[in-house]
RNA sequence: GCCCUCGUAGCUCAGGGGAUAGAGCAUCGGCCUCCGAAGCCGUGCGCGCAGGUUCGAAUCCUGCCGAGGGCGCCA
C-alpha cells in the first residue's frame, strides 16, 4: 500500500537526516483538509526533541531529501503548520487503486492478515430462554454478528455462539408462569406475565413439561426473530446439558484443586478477590444447587474446544460480572490474554415522545420482531451499527419509522441500485466493457472520480481499526462515505450519454464496477443486503 | 458510599494525540429536454466545568457537575 511505502521511504530519510530510531509517534495518515496533500507525516514533529532540532528546521530537511529521492507518485512535498511535512500525489496513485478493487474483487479487496487464523470464540445475545428477545438485544445481536463478519475478513475465524440459560430459578418461574396461565390463574409472585405468555400458554399442550416445552418455545423464538436481521449462530450451547454432563462437577474439582474454593455460611466460595474481584463469589449454594456461575465457568472453559480466544459481549447490565470470570478463568491457569469481554451501553427505546421501558417479566416488551415488522431488517440492522457500541443508543421507534426512507441505509443501498442500473441501461444502449487490461484509466481525473478512488482506498485502513476496536460502526461510516462519493460522482460525471468521450467512458465504466465491489464488501460486513433496485 | 460507561450543533450521533471539530435529521433556499431527484449543491462558531501532561488535547491524567448501569446464595 501507499501508505507502506511513504512510511518507509520516510524512515529512511529520518536516517539518512541523522535520526537514528525510528520515533515511536510517528505516522503517514490523511490530512483531514484537502489542501494539507494527500499524504502527511509527522515526523519532523516527532523527531525534533530527541535529536535536538527544530522541527520546522528538520522538516524541510525531510522534504528537501524526499524531492532528492521522490517516492512514486510523489508530486510535490511541503511543509506547513508546526512541521507537518505533506505528500502531493499524482492521481496514477488512485489508477493504482482502481487496478487493485478490480484484481482482488469483492471476495478479497481490503482483506488483511490480522488474525492469522486464530480460532475466536465470540458469544453475544444470551437472552434468557424466557420470552422473545427484546429490541435491546437486536443491538448485541447486530454487533456481534458484524464483529465476527469483520474479524473473518481480518484473517480470524471466527465462531458465533448463543449461550442458553435453561435452568435455575428463572426458568422454573417461566414455567410455572405459563402452566398459571394456561389454567386461568394469577402468575406467581415474581413470575413472568404480559401478553406473550398468555400466547404461548394457549399453545401449549397438555402433556408437557412446561419448564421444557416453554424454553424450547422461546428458542425457537429467538432463532426466528434473529434470523429476521440476519443473525446466524454456529452453536447453541445449553446451560443445562452443561449440568447433566458433569462438566461443571469437573470444574469444581479443578477449582478445588486450585486451592481457591472455601466454605463458609454452608455455601462454597471461590475466592476471586485473589485475582482483582472485590468480593468473593459463591459456586455451590446453601442449598446445595450450583449459581449461575459454576455452570458458567465450566462452558467458558468448554468454549476453549471451540476456539483460542474466546469473546463475551455483554450488556452495561452485566459488566459486574466480568472480574468474576476472569478471576475464575484465572484460578484456572486460563483466561489472562486470551479472554475478552465486550461491555456495549444499553439502548433506549422511545415511543410517542416516551421511553418504553422494557421488562419480560412485566410483559410491555418491544420484540426484535415488532422492530423489524415496522422498519425493516436493513433500516434496523443499520441502524444498530450507525454507532459506537461505547455509547448508550436511543431509537427511536416513531422516527426510524416514519423516516425509513430518509435512512442512512437507503442512500447507500440507493448507490449500490445505481451501479446496477448503470450495466442495465449500457446493455440497453449496447455499450460494452472491454477488459480492463485494454482500457486506459487515466482520463480519470475529475475530483469526484478521484474522490470516489480515496474512499475505495480507505477500506484496508478502516476495517484494521474497525477490527482491532472491535467496531462495526466504522466499517458504516466507510460504507456512506463511499456511497457519498459515489452520487457525487453519479451526478457530475456521466457515464453513459452519447457526448462522453469513448475512452473516459470505458475508465468510468470500471470505476462504477469498482464502486459496486466497495458497496458490496461494506454492506456484507454490516449484514445489510445490497438490492440490485430499489 | 464504591465500581463501570457516557456528556460534541435544536435532535440522533461520528471524530484513531495533529493543522480551520464533521455527518444525518430538522430549517431555509437552488438544481430534473441530461445513466433513477431514495440524488446533487448551498445554509451551522457547538467539544459539561476546572486543572494537569504535551511542540500540539474533543481525544491522555486528576477533580467536580450531570446521565445511565452495577454493587444477590437472581440470571
Amino acid at each position: 500500500m501507499i501508505k507502506d511505502q511513504l512510511f518507509d521511504a520516510v524512515a529512511d530519510a529520518l536516517s539518512n537526516l541523522g535520526v537514528d530510531s525510528v520515533p515511536s509517534g510517528l505516522v503517514v495518515e490523511r490530512p483531514a483538509r484537502r489542501e494539507h496533500g494527500d499524504w502527511s507525516t509527522n515526523a519532523a514533529l516527532v523527531s525534533a526533541k530527541a535529536a535536538g532540532r527544530n522541527p520546522r528546521e528538520l522538516g524541510q530537511q525531510l522534504a528537501d531529501y524526499l524531492t532528492e529521492n521522490r517516492p512514486a507518485h510523489v508530486e510535490a512535498l511541503e511543509i506547513a503548520g508546526p512541521g507537518f511535512v505533506n505528500f502531493r500525489l499524482a492521481a496514477t496513485w488512485l489508477h493504482d487503486v482502481l487496478a487493485e478493487v478490480l484484481a482482488e474483487g469483492e471476495a478479497d479487496y481490503g482483506r488483511i492478515n490480522l488474525g492469522d487464523g486464530l480460532k475466536v470464540n465470540i458469544e453475544f445475545v444470551s437472552a434468557n430462554p424466557t420470552g422473545p428477545i427484546h429490541a435491546g438485544g437486536g443491538r448485541w445481536g447486530a454487533y456481534g454478528d458484524s464483529v465476527a463478519r469483520i474479524m473473518a475478513r481480518c484473517g480470524y475465524a471466527p465462531h458465533k455462539e448463543f449461550y442458553i440459560n435453561d435452568r435455575g430459578r428463572q426458568t422454573q418461574l417461566f414455567g410455572a408462569s405459563l402452566t398459571a396461565a394456561k389454567n386461568g390463574e394469577s402468575v406467581p409472585e415474581d413470575g413472568y406475565q404480559g401478553a406473550y405468555i398468555d400466547e404461548w400458554a394457549a399453545e401449549m399442550p397438555d402433556d408437557v413439561d412446561p419448564v421444557a416445552w416453554g424454553i424450547e418455545r422461546s428458542l425457537a423464538d429467538a432463532r426466528e426473530s434473529l434470523e429476521q436481521l440476519n443473525v446466524v449462530f454456529d452453536t447453541w450451547s445449553s446451560e443445562k446439558s452443561m449440568v447433566d454432563t458433569g462438566a461443571e462437577a469437573a470444574v469444581m474439582d479443578r477449582l478445588r484443586a486450585s486451592g481457591h474454593v472455601y466454605e463458609a455460611d454452608g455455601a462454597t466460595w471461590l475466592r476471586t478477590s485473589d485475582f482483582g474481584d472485590d468480593q468473593d463469589r459463591v459456586l455451590i449454594k446453601s442449598n446445595g444447587d450450583y449459581t449461575y456461575l459454576t455452570p458458567d465457568i465450566a462452558y467458558h472453559l468448554d468454549k476453549y474446544n471451540r476456539g483460542d480466544y474466546i469473546i463475551d459481549v455483554l450488556g452495561a447490565d452485566h459488566h459486574g460480572y466480568v472480574p468474576r470470570m476472569k478471576a475464575a478463568l484465572e484460578a484456572l491457569g486460563s483466561g489472562g490474554d486470551t479472554y475478552e469481554a465486550i461491555i456495549g451501553q444499553n439502548v433506549k427505546l422511545m415511543r410517542g415522545g416516551e421511553e418504553v421501558k422494557m421488562s419480560k417479566r412485566a410483559g410491555n416488551l418491544v420484540e426484535i420482531r415488532d422492530l423489524v415488522d415496522e422498519v425493516g431488517a436493513d433500516v434496523a440492522r443499520f441502524a444498530y451499527l450507525l454507532q459506537s457500541v461505547d455509547s448508550p443508543q436511543t431509537l427511536d421507534l416513531d422516527l426510524l419509522k416514519t423516516e425509513a426512507s430518509e435512512n442512512p441505509v437507503f442512500y447507500v443501498q440507493y448507490a449500490n441500485a445505481r451501479v446496477h442500473n448503470i450495466g442495465i441501461e449500457a446493455d440497453k444502449r449496447g455499450i460494452v466493457r472491454k477488459p480492463f487490461a485494454d482500457v486506459d484509466v487515466s482520463p480519470l481525473s475529475h475530483e469526484r472520480e478521484l474522490e470516489l478512488l480515496r474512499q475505495l482506498s480507505a477500506l484496508g485502513e478502516v476495517l484494521e481499526f474497525a477490527c482491532t476496536e472491535r467496531a462495526p460502526h466504522h466499517v458504516s461510516n466507510w460504507v456512506r462515505e463511499l456511497a457519498r462519493a459515489f452520487h457525487g460522482f453519479y451526478h457530475d460525471c456521466p457515464v453513459l450519454r452519447d457526448d462522453v468521450d469513448a475512452d473516459l467512458q470505458q475508465a468510468r465504466l470500471w470505476l462504477v464496477e469498482a464502486s459496486r465491489i466497495g458497496l458490496a464488501i461494506g454492506l456484507d460486513l454490516l449484514g445489510v443486503s445490497a438490492p440490485e433496485s430499489m
